[in-house]
DNA sequence: TAGATTGTTAATCGATTAACAATC
DNA sequence: TAGATTGTTAATCGATTAACAATC
């Protein structure tokens, strides 16, 4: 099954498996089938056991599949098992949020560095991290060799933002702003919008 | 094309086109093509014409579509004609930043209630609201009659949160907490988590 | 009229699920 | 051995895209 493109679909769901592993393990639980994780996650066990095996096989015919192996072999497949240095632009409350959030820390995610436009909020203090100008951006993030850019300004500025992150060589993008942004091809680009999946459920009433 | 049951890809970009056509409408824009549209939110105008076409004929041939038409006709599909009142629980910083973030309100969501579990936080103002003690949601989203609830606590308490939101009679839960919550079949549910949507953004790096 | 663009059908593409031989 | 569960193929299901007659 190795070396087929894999559909972003089956990509999406690798972290949520690696996180209900992460806690399984937390909880000496050693040993999981696709049939457990399914329940738990609310997805077809063949479902998973198809998303595994395209990168090998790890389970156990008979006794499914060993937890802590599972995780150190999802981890590796999403290129986790390093540290990736994150910088983030804009330091309203979502950016706040965001840096003070460290669950992700211990998956390898680091966020490394934090800008904003506005002069008042240069310096400031957030996470051990200090604010800086927008015009420190490109230097900043090639030191530190920032692979991915977290996007919370608003809708106006965020393809600006995005366009002196790809400048500066990062590979992907996180985009919280309310708008759709345009990167080149090489550069992968995901956006998570609450506004749209809130308006989205409003579908669902009665 | 009507009656049929339309499946989620449509749903969630139906505001990702009321968004667009909000911000055409502000720029004197009248009138659009799928052409257009699909250019700028980087779709295929085949598909956008086809959702569309699942709830009716809004479009004129040879022309596009009336800018204003649209966004009152999808306004009307997502129930956003009238003021859908919604609950947050978690008053921490991503709450926070939620309940300031005021850009959809106008297209009638509100936020009309705000609670935590920390004794600390009973009380504070988060834009013109109190926050309010857990003890007092069942009641306060029945009296404010809530429809739709939001989830930023930590991964141990948003099932019981979940919990709660249902028993007070909510619809559809929009949960940032990174775990998979249980709610019965007849609520709706949304995942809206930034660390998974984070770690799978490091799959597509070199 | 000529050009443009919709609504919709048919074709394609891709993702999910069922089923089962292999095997622990 | 008997029971359980994987990895994988085949079947199903669903979503996207192409194509085009209708028509503004």
């Amino acid at each position: 099954m190795k070396n087929m493109k894999i559909s972003d679909a089956v990509v999406r769901r690798l972290p949520i498996y690696l996180r209900f592993l992460n806690e399984l393990s937390k909880r000496n639980v050693h040993t999981v089938s696709s049939q457990d994780l399914g329940y738990k996650l609310d997805l077809n066990p063949a479902q998973i056991r198809k998303d595994l095996a395209y990168f090998g096989e790890f389970g156990k015919k008979g006794i499914g599949y060993d937890v802590d192996y599972l995780i150190e072999k999802i981890r590796q497949i999403l290129k986790l098992d390093k540290v990736i240095p994150v910088a983030l632009v804009g330091a309203g409350n979502l950016g706040r949020a965001l840096c003070n959030y460290n669950a992700y820390l211990k998956d390898n995610m680091k966020i490394v560095a934090v800008f904003d436009s506005m002069a008042a909020k240069i310096g400031e203090s957030i996470n051990y991290l200090k604010v800086q100008p927008m015009n420190e951006l490109k230097q900043t993030i090639q030191q530190l060799n920032v692979r991915i850019g977290i996007i919370t300004v608003p809708a106006v500025e965020a393809q600006s933002v995005a366009d002196q992150f790809v400048a500066g060589g990062v590979e992907a993008i996180l985009n919280f702003a309310p708008i759709i942004i345009k990167v080149p091809n090489e550069v992968r680009i995901h956006h998570a919008d609450f506004t749209t999946e809130l308006q989205s459920l409003a579908y669902y009433l009665d």
